[in-house]
DNA sequence: TTTTTGTTTAGAATTGTTCTAAACTGTTGA
DNA sequence: TCAACAGTTTAGAACAATTCTAAACAAAAA
């Protein structure tokens, strides 16, 4: 297959990228669509710039860490992506925009989704008077038995 | 009162947060002291370390940010305080450390507790294969009503 | 096209936090 | 009581994550 024909694919690839990223008032740039290609490919993942950045280069995609940057935190602005609270020393984006909380496995580091169904948090305490629920964050921190 | 008594007083004051710091094998050093009394007198509270700062000068104590920063490590490390995860630009340490969660009123930044019996997670999901919980975060974001 | 407006980028700047190494202080034991 | 030791504090340097700047560039509109 020649460069052309990739190029091809990678446009139809890249259609409903596009859409999505004009859905939300975003510029399809090719970085953009690159980004996007990593991230909205089916699974729901968790990244960081950084790891964002790595996986990027090492596809050989060619884009700043500043551009990871603005992109995630457009994305986020967007509704397209969540950040997840972890770690106060990075910040942590997640594709699953849904309601829904997260395993931190300290030992590892890895991020894991709790979907709604799997908990339960029936008894919500009383808000402060005049104030309204804007979100609720679970996170279960778990390590290695023994 | 003159300068000696509120200096005596002031030891007598420091006399059982001593203990505390001892007690957890830190040296009762004038720093510790004038941090703990601000951190452990009565209240709980929640601090960043700039903002201890602040209030530690602001009382005319004399003390550097990076001795905040050491102390409010120490401490947590020690069981006295617990880190908070609010922000991933910076670090909340919270008096209470029992087993309790937070509202965080994303209007004017104010942190409150909520206790454990205020708040039900009855259903804890099935946790990953040889894995034990380590601790749950509860942060419930909230906002003025309209 | 051409123009306009939004985007990307390298590198500088900023911010929160930790590190370094020298001066200092609490504690211990003679 | 005090010297000696070990732990502590500090200013400032270093560091890491993130944002900013302003110039080059690219998508969309005209």
């Amino acid at each position: 297959m020649d460069k052309l024909n990739t190029r091809i694919n990678q446009n139809d690839n890249y259609q409903s990228l596009t859409d999505k990223l004009r859905g939300v008032g975003l510029r399809a740039t090719r970085q953009r669509l690159d980004i996007g290609s990593l991230l909205f490919s089916g699974k729901d993942r968790h990244v960081t710039a950084e790891s964002l950045h790595d996986e990027a280069l090492a596809s050989g995609m060619k884009i700043s860490l500043a551009t990871i940057y603005n992109a995630l935190n457009q994305f986020t602005d967007a509704g397209l992506l969540r950040e997840v609270l972890i770690d106060p020393s990075r910040t942590y984006f997640d594709t699953n925009t849904s309601s829904h909380h997260h395993f931190f496995n300290i030992d590892n580091g890895q991020l894991t989704d709790i979907s709604n169904e799997e908990i339960n948090l029936p008894g919500l305490p009383n808000l402060p008077e005049g104030q309204i629920i804007d979100g609720v964050d679970i996170l279960i921190r778990i390590k290695p038995e023994d």
